[in-house]
RNA sequence: GCUCAAGUGGCGGAAUUGGUAGACGCGCCGGAUUCAAAAUCCGGUUCUUCGGAGUGUGGGUUCGAUUCCCACCUUGAGUACCA
C-alpha cells in the first residue's frame, strides 16, 4: 500500500468534522489551556502559504496539550468588517456582506484542508448581529463609566452624578477633558438637562468631542493614530491631513498606567512591550508655572528637566498656542502673523520631513523666572508641538539640543549651569555625571537630588508640581464607514442618547450607495430607513423624524478595532444571547494562555484589546485584566518574486527637439516585445548595446522588421538605443532553477503572445529571484490550495515549520518540501509494506528505545519552547534510526505517531487506526520520557591538555566527576602528557570532555 | 537621530545556553536500480596552497567563546522635533 495523502486527509477531516473530535467543553475534570490565533480578515484572493503559519504553529500547540491531558479551546472565527469589503461594494454595488460571506466560504474551505484542530461550533463573525450585538452593549457600558483616579479604575457613571448633586465637582479626582469649569451642587441642580449632559460628556469614558482628527480624503473617512504610517494612510497610502470634527473618542488616556504597569505581568516578547511602553510614552517631571511681565496671563510648561530650570534663557510657544495672540507685542505682530501664516502652510508631512530646518519669531514679550524674577524673552517656534504636553516649554540651550541649536540660530544666550560640562559645540544632554552650577539653591547636586529639590521649592512659591505625561492620545471611535458597527446611538436636541440594550442589535441599514453622501456625510447617510422612535423602541424611516419621539440615529460606524478588542471572550460562549459569555465560561477561560499573531498589532488591536480587558474587567464583567498571558508573533513569509527584463525603446536625445515627435511616437508604439534573459541583462548594464546589433545577434524577426518599417529619413537606428525595465513574472511558470516556461508566459497576457526572447547560451531564459512581501500584485503568491494537491496537508505543515524560527522572516522556497515530504513516505514505509502492516508485538532493542526516547526528550523540549522547526529534524533522524534498526516494535512505533500527531496529524491518525486503535488520537496521553534508555555503558571522552594536545579515553557513562576525574589521571596517556608535572585543575562536563589545565 | 532584533557553507537553518561548529533539509557531485526516464535507495559535499584557517570586523575575559564583555561595520523592524 502507498501513502495516499489525498485520501487519508479527507478521510480524516471529515472523521473529525463529524465527531466534532476537537470540540471543547466549558467544564472538565481536566486543567483548561486556552490557545488562540488573531482571527482573519477574509479577503477576496483567499489563503496563500504565509497566512497559515502562525495557525499551524498554534494548531501544533494546541494538540500538544490536548495529549497532556488539557482541556483545550482553540477557537477560530472571521474579523469580518472592514474598508476591503467596502471598497469592492462602492465598485460593484454588491453588498458586503454578501462577498464576505463568499469569501468566508472560501476561507473556510482552505483552513480546513489544512487540518486544524479548531472547535468551529464557537466561530464568530465580528459582521454578524449576533455578535456586534454585543460589540454595541460594551459601548454602552463605556458611555455609562467615568474614570475615578481615586479609586483607580472606572466606575459607573452614577457615582458621578451623585456627587455632583452632592458636593459639585471641584473635589472629583477623574481622567476627564481638560478645563472643565467648577460647579456647586446647586450649579449642578440647577443646570438643565442638555447642560448636565454636556458637562458628563467630558467625564465618560466614551465621549463625543470636536477633536483635531487625521482626515483621509480619498478613503473619506478619519483614521487612528497607529493607522497612518510615515504620514500617509496604512490602507492605499493616501496622504493625510489635520481636520476638527466631532467625534467619538475612546478615553484610553485614563488607562495609560495601568497599560504600562501591565506589561510587567504578562510574557509577551520584549520587543512588543517595548513597543507599547514608546506609544504610551510616559515621562516624568514637572509642570511649572511660569508668570508674564506685565501680563495677568501665565505660561504653564511640562519639562524632565526641572533641575535645569536656572538655565532656562527663553521660552518657546507651540505657533497655535493659544497665548501667542494674547501677548505679541505691537512691534512683533507683523513678524509673528507671517511666521504663523507659514507654519500653518506647511503639512504634517513637510513639517516631519525638514526637522533641520530651524525658524521661530520673538513675541516682544517676556516671562518672568519663577526664583531670580529675571525676564525671560518668549518666542514661538514649530519645534513645539501645540498636541504634547502644553505645547509650550522652558528652554535651557545648555541642556538641550533642539533648544541650543534654536538659540546657537537666533543668537539667544545660552548659560552654562553644568558644572565640568562643555557646551560649546552641543548641548549637555546627558542626566548622568551631572553636577548642577550657577544654580543657587541647587549647586553641586546631581539630577536626582535636583530634580526633587527644584520641585519642593516650586511647590513653596506655588508655581509647580512634580507631574507625569504621556504620550498616548485618546482614541477616535468613529468612521465615515458603512460596513462597520452600527453606534447604539441617537440624537435628542444635538446630544447623544443610547439606546436601551434589550433592544440592541441595531442592524445596519441597507443603502443603495456606499459612498460618502454628496454633503460629505458617511454612507449611512444614504439611508431611508435610519431614526429611531423612542415610543416603539425600533428603527424607522428618516422620514417621520419629529424630534419628538422620532430622532435622528448616529451616522458614523465603529472602527476595525472595536470588534477585535474583546472576541476572545466571546468564544468563551459564543452561541450566548442573553450575556457576551456567561460568567460560568468566563471564570472557567478566563484569559488566553497562548496568543500567537503579528507583531503589527502591537499599538492597534492589541492595546485596544488590553484597554477593553481593563474597563471590562473594572465593572466586574470579566475575571482578570490582561486577557492574554504569554504571545508570540510569527514572523512573516515572504514570497520569491521573479523578474524578466522587457526592452524598451529610448529617445534619441535629441527627440526633444526632434521635428518628427509624432513619428517617434507612432514608432515606439510598434515595438515588439521583446524580454532578455537574466545573465544578459546583466552583461548589458556595463556595455552600451544598440538595437542593430540586438537585431543581428539574435536574429529576432520582429525586431528586424521593426527596424525594417523605420524611415531612415526621420529617424537613424544609430540614433535609438534601448533600455531595459523589470516586471514581476508570475512564478508559476518559474521553476526550481530559475528557468521560465516561456510558452506560459506568452500566453498570461495578450500583448505577449508574440513576444520574442533573448535566452542565455543553453537556449533558456532565466528570470531574476528576489525576496518580497508575498502578494498577489507582485505576482508570487503561493497558493497551499495546490500543495495540498501535490504533497498533501501534513507536508504544508511540516515545511511550514520547517523553514526557520517560529518568528522570523523567511522566505519561501517551494523545492525544499520535498524533503519532508520524502520523511512523510519513509514513515508510512516503516509501518506499511507492500502486503500491509509491518508493526508487530516484536521486543524493541536497545537502539529502538534509545531513539524513541530520545525523541520524546526532544519534541517535548521544542514544543515547550517554540522551536517546532528543529523537531522536524528529529523526526526524520527517528524515522531514519528506525527505518535502519529495522524496527518492527509497536511498543516503539505507537507512542511515536502521537509525537508526530501534533505536526502531521493527518498521517498520524490513520497509521493509529491501523495499529488497531479505534480511538482519536488526539486522546493519547503524551508519551513519558525515560531518560535511562539514554545512558550508554561507555563513550569516548575527548581528553584535552592545556587545550591544545587531545586523545580519547572510553569511560563508563554513568560515572560521577570525580571517578572519571581519578580514572583521567590514573591513565597513562594521561601521564605521559604531563611528564610529571602536576595539573592545576581538571575540569570534567559530564558526557562531554576532560580538560586538564597545566 | 533613538529603540529593538539579527549577522554561521551555494541556500534555509542546527549547536543541550561556555565544552568535538555546520545537525536536518534543499541544491550539487558520484554510485546502485532501469532498455531509458521518472520514482526510489546508498555515499560525498565549510574553505584550503593539505601546513592549517574558519561563525560580520577588531580587541578582551577564559584551559576552552557562534555563545559572555567593549568598540566598530552591515542588514532588518519600529519610532520620530515628546521638551
Amino acid at each position: 500500500m502507498r501513502y495516499n495523502f489525498n485520501e487519508i486527509e479527507a478521510k480524516w477531516q471529515k472523521y473529525w468534522a463529524e465527531n466534532q473530535t476537537f470540540k471543547a467543553e466549558n467544564q472538565s475534570e481536566k486543567p483548561k489551556f486556552y490557545v488562540l490565533d488573531m482571527f482573519p480578515y477574509p479577503s477576496g484572493a483567499g489563503l496563500h502559504v504565509g497566512h497559515p503559519l502562525g495557525y499551524i504553529a498554534s494548531d501544533i500547540y494546541a494538540r500538544y496539550k490536548r495529549h497532556q491531558g488539557f482541556n483545550v479551546l482553540h477557537p477560530q472565527g472571521y474579523d469580518s468588517f472592514g474598508l476591503p469589503a467596502e471598497q469592492y461594494a462602492i465598485q460593484t454595488g454588491q453588498h458586503p456582506a454578501i462577498t464576505t460571506e463568499t469569501n468566508i466560504a472560501t476561507y473556510r474551505r482552505q483552513l480546513d484542508q489544512i487540518g486544524f484542530s479548531f472547535d468551529w461550533s464557537r466561530e464568530v463573525r465580528t459582521s454578524d448581529p449576533s455578535y456586534y450585538k454585543w460589540t454595541q452593549w460594551i459601548f454602552i457600558q463605556l458611555f455609562n463609566s467615568w474614570y475615578n483616579n481615586d479609586s483607580n479604575k472606572a466606575e459607573d457613571i452614577s457615582t458621578l452624578t451623585n456627587i455632583f448633586s452632592s458636593e459639585g465637582n471641584s473635589k472629583v479626582n477623574a481622567v476627564c477633558d481638560d478645563a472643565i469649569a467648577t460647579f456647586s451642587a446647586e450649579d449642578w441642580k440647577a443646570f438643565d438637562a442638555v447642560k448636565q449632559q454636556q458637562i458628563l460628556l467630558q467625564y465618560r469614558l466614551t465621549y463625543l468631542a470636536e477633536t483635531e482628527v487625521n482626515w483621509c480624503p480619498a478613503l473619506g473617512t478619519v483614521l487612528a493614530n497607529d493607522e497612518i504610517v510615515n504620514g500617509v494612510s496604512e490602507r492605499g497610502g493616501h496622504p493625510v491631513i489635520r481636520k476638527k470634527m466631532t467625534q467619538w473618542s475612546m478615553r484610553i488616556s485614563a488607562y495609560a498606567e495601568r497599560l504600562l504597569q501591565g506589561l510587567e505581568t504578562i510574557d509577551w516578547t520584549d520587543s512588543l512591550k517595548e513597543s507599547q511602553r514608546n506609544w504610551i510614552g510616559k515621562s516624568v517631571g514637572a509642570a511649572v508655572t511660569f508668570n508674564l511681565k506685565n501680563h495677568s496671563e501665565v505660561i504653564e510648561v511640562f519639562t524632565t528637566r526641572p533641575d535645569t530650570i536656572f538655565g532656562v534663557s527663553f521660552m518657546t510657544l507651540a505657533p497655535e498656542h493659544e497665548l501667542v495672540s494674547k501677548i505679541t507685542t505691537q512691534e512683533q505682530k507683523a513678524e509673528v502673523e507671517a511666521y504663523i501664516e507659514a507654519t500653518a502652510k506647511r503639512s504634517e508631512r513637510d513639517r516631519i520631513a525638514d526637522v533641520k530646518t530651524i525658524s521661530g519669531a520673538f513675541t516682544g514679550a517676556y516671562a518672568e523666572h519663577p526664583f531670580t524674577k529675571q525676564p525671560i524673552p518668549v518666542w514661538i517656534g514649530d519645534y513645539v508641538l501645540a498636541g504634547y504636553g502644553t505645547g509650550a516649554v522652558m528652554s535651557v540651550p545648555c541642556g538641550d539640543q533642539r533648544d541650543y541649536d534654536f538659540a546657537k540660530h537666533f543668537n539667544i544666550p545660552i548659560p552654562n549651569i553644568f558644572e565640568n560640562a562643555d557646551i560649546s559645540q552641543e548641548a549637555y544632554a546627558s542626566k548622568d555625571n551631572v553636577v548642577i552650577a550657577n544654580s543657587d539653591f541647587l549647586n553641586g547636586l546631581n539630577y536626582k537630588e535636583a530634580t526633587k529639590k527644584a520641585i519642593q521649592e516650586l511647590e513653596k512659591l506655588g508655581q509647580g508640581q512634580g507631574k507625569t505625561n504621556y504620550r498616548l492620545r485618546d482614541a477616535v471611535f468613529s468612521r465615515q464607514r458603512y460596513w462597520g458597527e452600527p453606534f447604539p446611538v441617537y440624537y435628542i436636541n444635538g446630544m447623544p442618547q443610547m439606546i436601551d440594550a434589550k433592544h440592541l442589535p441595531i442592524r445596519l441599514p441597507e443603502v443603495e450607495k456606499y459612498l460618502p453622501t454628496e454633503t460629505g456625510e458617511p454612507p449611512i447617510g444614504n439611508a431611508t430607513v435610519w431614526a429611531w422612535d423612542t415610543n416603539k423602541n425600533e428603527v424607522v424611516s428618516n422620514d417621520l423624524i419629529d424630534n419628538k419621539t422620532i430622532h435622528p440615529l448616529e451616522l458614523n460606524t465603529m472602527p476595525g478595532w472595536a470588534g477585535s478588542s474583546w472576541y476572545f471572550n466571546r468564544y468563551m460562549d459564543s452561541q450566548n444571547n442573553e450575556e457576551f459569555a456567561s460568567k460560568e465560561a468566563l471564570n472557567y477561560w478566563k484569559d488566553v494562555d497562548l496568543y500567537i499573531g503579528g507583531s503589527e498589532h502591537a499599538t492597534g488591536h492589541l492595546l485596544y484589546s488590553r484597554f477593553w480587558q481593563k474597563f471590562l474587567f473594572d465593572k466586574g464583567e470579566v475575571p482578570v485584566d490582561e486577557f492574554a498571558k504569554k504571545l508570540i508573533n510569527q514572523g512573516m513569509i515572504l514570497g520569491t518574486s521573479a523578474f524578466v527584463y522587457k526592452i524598451s525603446l529610448i529617445w534619441p536625445k535629441t527627440s526633444r527637439h526632434n521635428d518628427n515627435l509624432d513619428y517617434l511616437n507612432q514608432i515606439s508604439s510598434k515595438f515588439p516585445s521583446i524580454f532578455c534573459s537574466k545573465n544578459y541583462y546583466e552583461k548589458s548594464l556595463h556595455e552600451d548595446i544598440s538595437l542593430r546589433d540586438i537585431a543581428k545577434d539574435f536574429k529576432l524577426p520582429s525586431l528586424s522588421s521593426f527596424i525594417g518599417t523605420l524611415d531612415p529619413v526621420k529617424v537613424k537606428i544609430e540614433q535609438l538605443s534601448f533600455g531595459e525595465y523589470q516586471l514581476h513574472a508570475d512564478v508559476s511558470f518559474v521553476n526550481a532553477s530559475d528557468e521560465l516556461d516561456i510558452e506560459a508566459f506568452k500566453n498570461w497576457r495578450e500583448e505577449y503572445k508574440k513576444a520574442e526572447f533573448i535566452c542565455e547560451e543553453d537556449g533558456t531564459f532565466k528570470v531574476k529571484r528576489e525576496v518580497e512581501k508575498m502578494s498577489k500584485s507582485k505576482y508570487n503568491v503561493v497558493n497551499p490550495d495546490q500543495i495540498c494537491i501535490d504533497y498533501g496537508a501534513d507536508s504544508l505543515r511540516l515545511y511550514e515549520m520547517f523553514l526557520g524560527p517560529l518568528e522570523q522572516y523567511k522566505p519561501w522556497n517551494t523545492a525544499g518540501i520535498t524533503g519532508v515530504h520524502g520523511f512523510l513516505k519513509k514513515l508510512w514505509k516503516l509501518y506499511v509494506g507492500e502486503n500491509g502492516l509491518l508493526v508487530n508485538d516484536a521486543e524493541p532493542s536497545k537502539d529502538n528505545l534509545k531513539t524513541l526516547h530520545k525523541t520524546i526528550k526532544k519534541v517535548e523540549e521544542d514544543i515547550e519552547n517554540f522551536s517546532f522547526n528543529t523537531s522536524v529534524s528529529t523526526f526524520m533522524i527517528a524515522a531514519n534510526e528506525l527505518t535502519a534498526q529495522k524496527c518492527t516494535s509497536k511498543e516503539i512505533l505507537e507512542p511515536l505517531l502521537i509525537l508526530i500527531s501534533p505536526y502531521a496529524p493527518h498521517i498520524a491518525e490513520e497509521l493509529w487506526n491501523q495499529l488497531g486503535n479505534n480511538k482519536s488520537i488526539s486522546t493519547a496521553p503524551f508519551p513519558k520520557f525515560n531518560a535511562s534508555y539514554l545512558v550508554e555503558s561507555s563513550k569516548n571522552y575527548p581528553i584535552s591538555f592545556n587545550g591544545k594536545m587531545r586523545f580519547t579515553l572510553e569511560l563508563p557513562m554513568d560515572m560521577s566527576k570525580e571517578a572519571i576525574e581519578a580514572a583521567v589521571m590514573a591513565n597513562e596517556k594521561t601521564q605521559e602528557q604531563l611528564q610529571g608535572r602536576t595539573p592545576k585543575k581538571v575540569i570534567v562536563v559530564p558526557g562531554k570532555i576532560v580538560n586538564i589545565v597545566g
